[in-house]
DNA sequence: CAAAATAATGGAAGCGCTTTGACGAATTCT
DNA sequence: AGAATTCGTCAAAGCGCTTCCATTATTTTG
């Protein structure tokens, strides 16, 4: 039997009868044969594989904690449809460069990027290229049309924020994420946009930007409490700042939800999936592994048709109610 | 200039002359020429990239937190080594195929084992497949050689519990890992031998298995502290479950340290670095970046040298004191 | 100074697949 | 029945590199 029977039985063409096929299956699965993927990429031109990179922070060595759920959801899609993964974490400062590279070898057939900030360079420098792209996340101060899956961000926030004054508070603090992050500008916008609409005046002091450990949400929380007036109630971005927090009303001898209202976005990470019957926080909710299918999924999309229009797929969150907010105590 | 020539120059190969390298190297520079890594590595018969698979529990949908900064520290080394990374999430129940398959395909020339069990069947089955691996963390009941890197475990919870005995503490409980890994029992083994040295009977109620999650480590630390005589101290394998006991702790109106004094294992997360001049907790402190760096740094050499024999790296811990340890409280 | 050794380059095979075009055999149509 | 289709199969080219072997140019040696 010849090369090219083989190879049509394996890979599904039709020209090939139904009888020869189940043979060719069945000596396949005897022996144990795969196809050898590094001679079936250079005969199709394809790589099958996706890129992610990922940005680590140079100064503070701080890896994405979301991106491992991220990733566990877009894996599974990237799986079924024969895809694999290549991971490269890079400095911040030379992401183009390895995208760039990554193109030059042609290693991968598109790539996620990650954590766009305000001014996203790398959206046109990929448009560029040429090399198919979806952004999680989305880069205001870019014109080019992209593909992308984000959350709602800024209307999350004004919703949370909207809520903790509607139980009656007027001083509210926001930890946010770093300011040239597009997320947390967004996240700003939505909580600024609530205290205006309810004509409250907070100075900036009240609004904090820093990488989203658990350290700077505790040194932040610590910050806004120690202010002339201290917030009655915080908004976070981040659960894991959420527990900074807690730690630092905790040794201010202040109780969450009692003595400070805390409403946190809440990625759904599987390591703090807050699924009691009654949340500890109340949280604006969104999956990030169901981005990462999404991403995932339309990703491969484009890639099937490069033809196709950029889209944007706009993720609501959901805002759920847990123990974390209480209308303020009266003094 | 022909083919050879250039394939030779770009590589490094001695027979070309410095001044013919240089006019290629130039020329590629110029025309931002990378050679196509599909064509390469069909030619070579290497595939230049390195699988991690890691299990996602069925069950929880769990992703191990610390394997993004593990990657983090691995990345780097494969970068420097021209090699790429290969992520698989896989759902726990199929991981052998997917080694299997990696193989089969041709995929990967090696493969890192995250999260070895104390049973560990992959070891085997990696030996039969003949693909470099290397562990990281042991598998007990396994008495094959392989490569691994690991912290010693026994040692650093056997100390930890020491310590908590050396400070008075007599009741002392253990929120551990699931106890089916081999971190985890090795633990385990720590904490009960301290306890044996020093004549305190416990009984296996004062010792919890579950996924290391927030949740769990509130939830355990609330079935601890409702025991009949609650423990006094607590020692648990993650600084994730250390906040979740921070929380039990909190509602019970019990103060960290004062009340209920805890040693962590701390893998010094990059959003959970704990770097404040007196450490939030006591902790048994081991860089799991480090560990990553390690390992991929194991892996190549084996690939390199396949002939090389079976090495295991030990890591220590450091005992690092933070303010979450005190003597017990006097009734 | 011829012979031998060394250095630098090029031609061509081969890596293990996919895919194009050719070719008989089986089927359908006129 | 013969021509026109359709079907199933195969031989061979090609994907873009690396590497073996041959070749020419240069230097060293007896």
């Amino acid at each position: 039997m010849s090369q090219t029977t083989v190879s049509r039985a394996l890979n599904g063409f039709p020209e090939v009868s139904e009888k020869t096929r189940q043979l060719v299956l069945k000596a396949a699965a005897k022996h144990n044969y795969k196809p050898n993927v590094r001679a079936r990429r250079l005969a199709t031109g394809k790589s099958m594989t996706i890129g992610h990179l990922v940005s680590v922070s140079k100064e503070h060595e701080m890896v994405n904690p979301i991106f491992a759920d991220f990733i566990a959801g877009a894996s599974a899609r990237y799986a079924q449809s024969g895809y694999d993964l290549l991971l490269s974490l890079v400095p911040d400062e030379d992401e183009f460069t390895s995208y760039k590279e990554l193109a030059a070898r042609s290693a991968v057939d598109g790539v996620v990027v990650h954590a766009p900030r305000v001014d996203e360079k790398r959206i046109a420098q990929l448009n560029n290229l040429n090399l198919p792209f979806v952004v999680h996340g989305r880069s205001s101060n870019t014109v080019e049309k992209y593909n992308w899956v984000d959350v709602n961000n800024e209307r999350s926030f004004f919703r949370a924020t909207q809520l903790l004054i509607e139980l009656g508070h007027t001083t509210i603090g926001l930890i946010n994420g770093l300011a040239d992050m597009d997320f947390a500008m967004r996240r700003a916008k939505g909580y600024r946009r609530a205290l205006a609409e309810n004509q409250i005046k907070l100075t900036d002091d009240y609004l904090t930007h820093s990488e989203m450990t658990e350290p700077n949400g505790y040194k932040n929380a610590l910050t806004l409490l120690d202010l002339p007036t201290p917030p009655t109630a915080l908004v976070t971005s981040s659960i894991i700042m959420a527990n900074g927090i807690r730690r630092a009303l905790d040794e201010r001898d202040l109780k969450l939800g009692r003595d400070v209202s805390v409403i946190t976005h809440d990625d759904d990470l599987s390591y703090f999936r807050d699924a009691a019957a009654v949340p500890v926080y109340t949280a604006t909710r969104s999956s990030v592994r169901e981005a990462g299918r999404l991403s995932a999924d339309l990703l491969l999309k484009i890639i099937a048709d490069p033809g196709r229009a950029p889209e944007g797929i706009l993720l609501d969150t959901e805002l759920i109610l847990g123990s974390s907010t209480k209308p303020p105590r009266r003094p």
